[in-house]
DNA sequence: CGTGAAAGAGCGGACTT
DNA sequence: AAGTCCGCTCTTTCACG
């Protein structure tokens, strides 16, 4: 992992439907060595996934709510349980397992509210080991991303 | 948008590098009909963005936080300073401007704690206009994405 | 790491329903 | 208006220098 490595993925991170050469021209560094790279890059897991985003208000999701909860009891197959509905709902778009106040953050896409007052039913209400959860509503998604800094001295080499 | 659309945008969200030829497999549509489709979503910015998504941990950044913040005075110049202070740190990765008892959530990377702890020093107590600050610990992400459902009756056509 | 040739994917036009 | 078929071009891939 080198500064060409580091720079390439700072591109991708932001578009990787970058060409080859467009990269190339960016990097100092022939097409095919920046292709290699990837290559090198996807196979170690370094890139993990590539993926398109969607406008949620696109496709008809405008409300975006962060919530806390605290769970009723904390044993170990509570906590898979609970980890496993999580990955199988779509309207959780992101799900923390934290220390703090709470026990779980969770990041949820809601058409409106009704949707997420229904969301909020079947899914806290209804779960006896949901002690109790609070929402915050988001007004403003000033950053979403995944993306990750990947400076000089990062770590792995 | 259709259902056609709908399973095309299923499938880019989970990988972005698929070729119209499998598309279509999926689909049930030629190849060149996925393509025509994929270039309207992208035009109309249903498609926002293409990216690669970098494991944290391969770029030496273990750790991550959700930090929620509240500021001192909630005046407009105040928060449009805040908002681009965090669009242009890059161990933000996320920032949502949220009703509750904060107001700003924020999810940060760091490569340890002591690499978080100077990151709130230069933030957080060198910023008069934080009042107060309350860190959460991921020990478990459990579910890290932007993907949002997109089944049918989401709104627009 | 760079070069060059071959395979493959994306893109656009013309035609059909 | 949208789908399919067919060419052309650009990209990726791989063997070799």
């Amino acid at each position: 992992m080198d500064d060409f490595d580091r720079k390439i993925l700072t591109l991708l991170q932001e578009n990787n439907r970058r060409t080859a050469e467009q990269l190339s021209d960016q990097v100092g560094l022939s097409p095919a060595a920046c292709q290699k790279r990837i290559k090198r890059l996807r196979d170690k897991g370094v890139i993990s996934r590539e993926i398109a985003v969607l406008s949620p208000a696109a496709v008809g999701r405008r409300l975006t709510l962060i919530v806390e909860i605290t769970l009723e009891r904390e044993r170990p197959e509570m906590l898979d349980a609970f980890k496993r509905k999580m990955m199988n709902t779509p309207e959780v778009m992101q799900c923390y397992y934290v220390t703090g106040n709470a026990d779980f953050i969770i990041i949820v896409t809601a058409r409106d509210m009704k949707d997420y007052e229904d969301f909020t039913r079947r899914f806290f209400f209804q779960n006896s080991n949901v002690r109790r959860f609070h929402t915050n509503v988001v007004m403003d998604c000033v950053k979403v991303g995944l993306a990750v800094p990947v400076e000089t001295g990062s770590g792995e080499e």
